[in-house]
DNA sequence: CGTCGGGTTGAACTGCATCAATATAGGTGG
DNA sequence: CCACCTATATTGATGCAGTTCAACCCGACG
């Protein structure tokens, strides 16, 4: 027995609320614990499927989850890394549209939509919580297209290295869990120029790299303006 | 004096609706044109400016737009091209992260955000559509970010030229409104791929290019064989 | 110690960008 | 109507970044 499909109507059926928008003033509302079930994920343990019928979201209580999705020549084009704080699973219609995949042992609280619709019938900033999440998905989607859109292997490498630093609140050792391929699925190139670029940085003296998954940026000022 | 932001709390703020979703199920509620302005733009014309304020939504009502972003390297990257009945401006926050311009002489429906908000109230569905339209960025977006990650420059101009020929109701002949240069910047190539691309689906008898702007499928079968 | 998956490095190839020249179409004024 | 001009588009020649194919390395684990 499915839920209902959340979003539209939901949101259209929610009771007035407080209002606080646009979201630059951090209303600083979240999904509570007790909303869902808290479940546990082994390495490369399967979380949802592409095409599977979409009726919970998701969010990273601990470990790193990615979510990709195979494209018709069976390529595998990795959307993004989810880490503790962030919600995926959130989808358009009532079909997930990716696939995710816990990198390492995982904890994941699974809130299935119906709760969440009638949370939100009592709570209106909910509503305006899961609108925000989606929008923010358009945002890093609209960041992906312009770095595929004319970065450098390189400015993608050093980017990518920022942006996952910044994210696991690493000041300079940084422990990637994902796999070089997963690096480069990410980043739209082969795992032989990620391996290339890493090793390139290496040399130039950007970032030390003591054992392939754990990197230590040297220069970080030199990896930004790599960025542009 | 601006009207306030839209979106989050406005489609929070809305009285429960005929509820009539997922989306696939088409419910045709639309915005009727008394709920703005008609305005009309000449060739080239700026409609809204990227970093401005976003108080406006907008739906081409004839002629042809593009929406487009400078990026910091100083490139224009094209997010899409939007023709008559379909809708561009929707902002995740309060300004614009895009600028749009008339590709020829346009017509254009702005609707106050304030307006809608009002409206919204008064009609739950107008608050579906909006959501609806929102995600549709996010669906083509997401459309976009599989382009450029693994297209080949010939499966891209195919792939446009389907695109927009569907989208025109062109059977074969399409009458393309934007410049080579307009291509490129959509699909991520130079203009001289482009142009050297459309000769080649021309050599090889795929197309025909009676005029620069006047392309006629000659083998649409050959065409979407080779997007896959 | 061997094996196996993940990672690195090398060499050759290629598709697209770049630079440069030429062609064509619209538009304007004589 | 033609001559001219500027935009836009096409075509050619060359270079290079990143892919591809292949060999090798390294650390984990039996």
């Amino acid at each position: 027995m499915y839920a209902e499909p959340l979003y539209a109507q939901q949101i259209a059926n929610i009771a007035p609320a407080p209002a606080v928008f646009p979201p630059h003033i951090g209303t600083g509302d979240d999904l509570p614990l007790d909303v869902g079930q808290v479940m546990h994920f082994a390495r490369g343990e399967e979380i949802f499927g592409q095409g599977e019928r979409a009726d919970c979201l998701y969010k990273v209580v601990s470990g790193w989850v990615r979510s990709y999705r195979i494209l018709r020549d069976g390529r595998r084009q990795i959307e993004g890394f989810h880490l503790a704080g962030e919600y995926f699973g959130i989808e358009t219609d009532d079909s997930h549209h990716c696939s995710a995949e816990a990198l390492g042992p995982a904890t994941v609280l699974v809130v299935r939509r119906s709760v969440l619709n009638e949370l939100a019938t009592r709570r209106g900033n909910i509503a305006t919580t899961l609108f925000r999440l989606a929008m923010q998905g358009l945002q890093r989607s609209r960041e992906h297209i312009a770095m595929l859109s004319h970065k450098s292997a390189c400015e993608r490498v050093a980017g990518f290295l920022l942006d996952m630093a910044e994210r696991a609140d690493a000041v300079k050792a940084l422990d990637l869990p994902m796999s070089r391929q997963d690096i480069a699925d990410y980043l739209s190139l082969t795992i032989e120029t990620v391996s290339r670029t890493l090793s390139q940085l290496q040399a130039d003296g950007l970032i030390d790299i003591p054992r392939s998954r754990n990197i230590v940026l040297r220069d970080r000022l030199a990896l930004e303006d790599m960025c542009e």
